[in-house]
RNA sequence: GGAGGCUUCGCCUAGUCUGGUUUAUGGCGCCCGCCUGCUAAGCGGGUUUGGGGCUUAUACCCCAUCCCGGGUUCAAAUCCCGGAGCCUCCGCCA
């Protein structure tokens, strides 16, 4: 949600960011209307309460006999204070309904445009040079770590089952995660992966991705895509002391996506699927903050790959395609050799104050004012790292190699053999 | 699934039966000041959260806020209806 005193004092700023996403402009304006509607209405409503209190406690002080000629007043002016605040609600909407309708101020220095306008930050690693390349479902079958047909067979496609060191990988590499961001001074945490409407909304993934999310009809609550939703819903109508610095969760959760319309899509695999497991980090933290935070998020994930031996790119993600939350985003994208090309395994994004607008989430700055605080939110590991483990390291005999950060979550183990 | 109890300004709590002198009581904690070799104690004051107005800002004024949402009434913490959460008991169950 957008902070109408930036909007009142700099509306241009709000609309250059709105054309920068490829958005309307003019939104911009009908806020300005609605912001100036409903304080007249509430001027108006104020005014009339007033009175009506006034009226009221002359009632009770009245004699006997002025008694009925006040209460006809009072009356009439309850039924003028209905109508005002009918209005003073409707107005209050529709400026809801407008503040809601304009995506997060961008950065300075994002990229303007859409999906393909992102800026290669740095590419880091070295690529394999393989002569023969498998992909990782030949590879996860050959090493008996993932069978997607009994998945199709079980829950439909894009549904995947890890078995044996499929199964092991995933935990080590999640452990792995969690034991990083513990030693960075993360809370870690286990979180719902349901979650109200509110807590969904308020984290902004039912706007135009709101065919993205998985919803429970008969009990009105939502499947999380990510473990941001209820990290974001932890503190919500909370009010935090961030006098000792941010507040950094690591939440670990299965994570839930419809991927509707990507039919066809990366359907090889356990790529693009409907459920998968991700240690997620995220942070409160006061704006003036948030900048700093986001790029220690982005080292983190570095760290991470780095631990897995992955070449990867960092891209700083355009303007259009930040989604509505985001003023700004990083992902690194891991190289895959069946594909020949880099594929997002992290993400991270700087929200500034705009999901804790809607979440209601504050903090007190140094002048003991509450203000809403700054939220980042960024990927530590999930399923879809598998990938992109297996195709790197892979032998020319089908075995995997394990990469050294992972050997402790292992047993040790160095390599993983083919079953026959 | 059924029955009952509870929810008040950080924490605890009075007030709810019997609607209006309640701008919600008191304690603890916290903040400011006074007093005092120091500390403690004592004394005085302050301390919900939003919104609006007026301001350079502070101050000040107004409105809302007693779990949430409706309703009755000139007037609701208080009465009525619906909902949520917590606790206790019963039933069922991996």
């Amino acid at each position: 949600m957008i902070d109408l005193r930036i909007l009142r004092d700099n509306p241009d700023r709000v609309r250059a960011s709105q054309r920068a996403r490829g958005e309307s402009a003019e939104l911009v304006d009908s806020l300005l209307v609605a912001d100036e509607r409903r304080r007249a209405a509430i001027a108006a409503a104020d005014a009339l309460r007033a009175e009506q209190k006034k009226s009221s406690s002359a009632v009770k002080q009245a004699s006997p006999e002025e008694r009925p000629q006040l209460l006809v007043q009072a009356q009439e002016l309850a039924a003028r204070v209905k109508v005002a605040e009918v209005a003073q609600t409707q107005t209050q909407v529709e400026l809801t309904q407008a503040q809601l309708a304009i995506s997060n101020v961008i950065e300075d220095g994002t990229p303007p445009g859409g999906e393909d306008d992102y800026v290669v930050l740095r590419e880091v690693g070295v690529k394999p040079e393989l002569e023969r390349v498998r992909d990782h479902l030949e590879l996860g079958e050959l090493l008996g770590a993932i069978d997607t047909e009994r998945g199709a067979k079980v829950s439909g496609a894009r549904f995947y089952y890890l078995t044996g060191v499929g199964a092991l990988l995933q935990l080590a590499l999640l452990q792995a995660a969690i034991e990083q961001a513990v030693s960075a001074g993360f809370t870690p945490m286990i979180t719902p992966t349901l979650v109200k409407p509110e807590v969904m909304g308020g984290t902004g993934f039912l706007g135009t991705h709101s065919d993205e999310v998985y919803r429970l009809e008969a009990d009105d609550l939502y499947l999380v895509g990510t473990s941001e939703v209820p990290l974001a819903g932890y503190h919500m109508n909370e009010i935090l002391d961030l006098a000792n610095g941010p507040k950094r969760y690591a939440g670990w959760s299965s994570c839930y996506r419809r991927e509707a319309g990507s039919y066809g899509k990366d359907t090889r695999g356990i790529l693009r699927v409907h459920q998968f497991d991700k240690v997620e980090m995220f942070v409160y933290c006061a704006p003036e903050d948030a900048t700093q935070e986001h790029q220690r998020l982005l080292a983190a994930e570095e760290d991470m790959l780095a631990k897995v031996e992955l070449p990867y790119r960092v891209i700083d993600v355009a303007a259009g395609d930040l989604g509505s939350s985001a003023a700004r985003k990083f992902d690194c994208e891991a190289w895959l050799p069946s594909q020949g090309r880099y594929r997002e395994v992290t993400s991270t994004s700087n929200c500034t104050q705009y999901q804790t607008r809607r979440l209601n989430i504050r903090y007190r700055d140094t002048d003991g004012r509450s203000m809403p605080a700054a939220t980042l939110n960024g990927t530590l590991a999930t399923t879809r790292w598998i990938v992109a483990i297996l195709e790197n390291h892979q032998q020319p005999d089908g075995s995997v190699r394990v990469p050294k950060g992972l050997q402790p979550y292992l047993g040790g183990r160095e390599v993983f053999e083919p079953q026959r």
